[in-house]
DNA sequence: CATGAATGAGCATTCATTCAT
DNA sequence: AATGAATGAATGCTCATTCAT
């Protein structure tokens, strides 16, 4: 599985095959069915490794903050710092969501399951404005906007010149003026 | 070229073969190695194409606001006025940018070339700045961030209870708040 | 689809792969699937082909009878003779019996489909019977007990001192008695 | 050895590949080529252990007869009776007489081993022919026809408005004519 | 006895591309 | 300009078999 990361970072997704992901794993091809019965089946399943490390990464750095405004800052820097981390892991997460289908054709990220991310963005959002921290907005929208400013990090953060922590702290500034009363 | 891209956005970039887009053209698929010699020349131009259109659609828009700060709006509205208009285009734009590699290996989003949109939101960003309209930050940053935040309402756009003109008065109140002085 | 037709007979259902077949045709395997979308095409149109000739055949032969009796016999004799100037193609036609089967797992052999030549077999029985050339029997039921005794012929030609001739000769005796009042 | 039986049945000579086995008798597939070295060998002793079972059984009838006509009979209803109590057994000793085959290539139906099912047949009709109850005719081919109605029976049984002991009363009736005086 | 891991060979099929027409 | 036939490479996957445990 995590040959199957790199392969899917390096080489993307039309070209993460069996063959190749065997050549990097230093096994036989044939042994990847064996143990997944199915090519979806090894996606799904390295899906679900990468998706949990992340959300249990952000989620464990969000609950250590004191207020809204704090935890909201810290998703976004949690967020970032996996990133800037384990940019193989985030890339492979790219090209699974932006290729794999379910049977029915339709893209993954399209789908309704449970979109951990966006949840406890929007859970955040609202317990802010409960407690009166944050002015009055959709939450669903407003998570949108943040997480789209987060995620396009990533096709930025290879070019020279630009950081992980100097684009957290704007972020975290556009954000706080965002929600401010 | 329609062909294509209606397939790409269908059925996403693996399976657009060379058979598959020529049964929704009804031609020969011998026929478009004819023209393009290339698959990859073929993808080129259909970006190329896609890149066009859009970008000339939104620069005609920003190009009547008065101030910096209209054109920012503008910028926004106009941006997700088109994905919300040619969703085919832009999931098409989105297959290819994720998955069409240059020769050496590498996404074609990560590439060094000029990137309009971006450049010209930078551009309103410091020509605001300039006048006076907006507070300093780093206008790279904040366009990423912009951008970021349009582009994610994509993935958003096909959920139920989600509809572009909301979305766009929300983007823009968020992104003048992050450029008030 | 010469080719096939030898291959099943030489090689067996197992063995008789795109790669086989080709291999015989002086072919690319991959050219196969490009004119038969299917290896279960490819498949149904052999057993047709063959099928269509043997039937053809066997009418033929059998329509020059002026009674029932004589048709009888030349059914016997032009099955057995089909068989033994094309035991080639009768090979495959045993091979795809006994092994294609339909999406759904059934046998074609037993697939409910009209059975021509036995179709055939018993509207000479009945004829026969209506004309009162033959005795009262279950037409039905004589002609699968004729159809065994004719079909059983094919695994024992390979044997020495078996001929056709004197197979059909016997044949014609044992149901000549069989059907006679 | 059971499960082999059974999957040969259901799912035909292609699929029944040791994991299939292994499935039905829930047991490991790589438990079977430890108890019998070659998928050869498995198929073989399958195919000893159908066949020794129905030769018991038919010889068990057989000898009870008093004369040869009334053996004849006997053969033809005890085959009959276990291919319609038995079905699965025969079925699976048809995929494997049209599929098995030796080493070198030839089918295990043709091959020139001693044919347990024949030699009874032919034994009993020259017997009949010594003890002055039958007529004339060649025993062997009489007896490839006698065999040939009894096995066609088998491909016909699944249908409805067909069942065991019409047909045998009809064959019993059809090769009494045809071995009289 | 029995298992799970592992492998190389083979299979049906798709694909980009070439070429004669 | 356009097509159908053809091909070699690659893909996901199954299979019989081996082997260490």
């Amino acid at each position: 599985m995590a040959a199957t990361i790199e392969t899917l970072a390096d080489e993307g997704y039309r070209r993460t095959s069996f063959a190749q992901i065997a050549k990097r794993a230093q096994i036989s091809a044939s042994l990847i069915p064996y143990h997944f019965a199915n090519k979806d089946e090894l996606i799904a399943h390295t899906l679900e490794g990468i998706a949990t490390g992340w959300d249990a990464y952000v989620e464990q750095q969000v609950v250590t903050g004191a207020s809204a405004g704090q935890r909201l800052e810290r998703y976004i820097q949690a967020s970032l710092a996996y990133m800037g981390t384990r940019p193989t892991h985030f890339a492979a997460l790219i090209e699974i969501a932006f290729n794999a289908r379910t049977p029915d054709g339709k893209l993954m990220y399209r789908s309704d399951e449970d979109d951990t991310g966006l949840t406890l963005l929007v859970s955040i959002l609202e317990q802010g404005q409960q407690d009166g921290e944050f002015r009055a907005f959709d939450p669903r929208r407003m998570a949108i906007a943040i997480r789209g400013a987060i995620n396009e990090f990533f096709g930025a953060m290879h070019k020279p010149g630009v950081a992980v922590e100097p684009y957290a702290d704007d972020l975290i500034g556009i954000f706080r003026r965002a929600v401010a009363r």
